[in-house]
DNA sequence: TTCCTGACTCCAG
DNA sequence: CCTGGAGCCAGGA
């Protein structure tokens, strides 16, 4: 296996890149006007990862040019935890109305509809 | 090196 | 029902 080098030429490290890139495959594949939270796909991608990884991974998906959906991604409640991280406060809410779900006080509508569990539907 | 923080979640009071 | 603390993994100071 390969160990790391000597130089840290590389902006992101391997094992790092495999991580976000698993996190970004599934976020990826959220379907239109569903949703999830970071729970579930932490479990999904495997015993390991914490909510929280989740999370750190939809940080460095900004900027990224196949764009990763991460207004999808919400906690356990539904509520848009992380719409504070986007570009505006206010787009995360945006583009999940775009995407037909409604949003209320910072919380999807009808969450329990829109879940999206990876494990189930993957 | 240690300590703190974080786009979370669960359990206890 | 609501609030607070602990666990979780990784990165930054």
């Amino acid at each position: 296996m390969k160990k790391n080098p000597p130089t840290k030429a590389a902006s992101v490290p391997s094992s790092q890149r495999n991580f976000f890139e698993d996190v970004f495959d599934v976020v990826r594949q959220i379907p239109k006007g569903r949703v999830t939270n970071y729970g579930a796909i932490a479990k999904y991608l495997g015993s390991g990862l914490s909510s929280r990884m989740v999370g750190w991974a939809m940080n460095a998906s900004h900027g990224l040019h196949p764009p990763i959906p991460a207004q999808r991604v919400v906690n356990r409640n539904g509520m848009l935890t992380g719409k504070n991280h986007f570009q505006t406060p206010t787009l995360m809410q945006e583009l999940l109305e775009k995407d037909g779900v409604a949003v209320i006080n910072d919380k999807v509508v009808e969450f329990t509809q829109r879940y999206w569990d990876p494990e189930k539907e993957l």
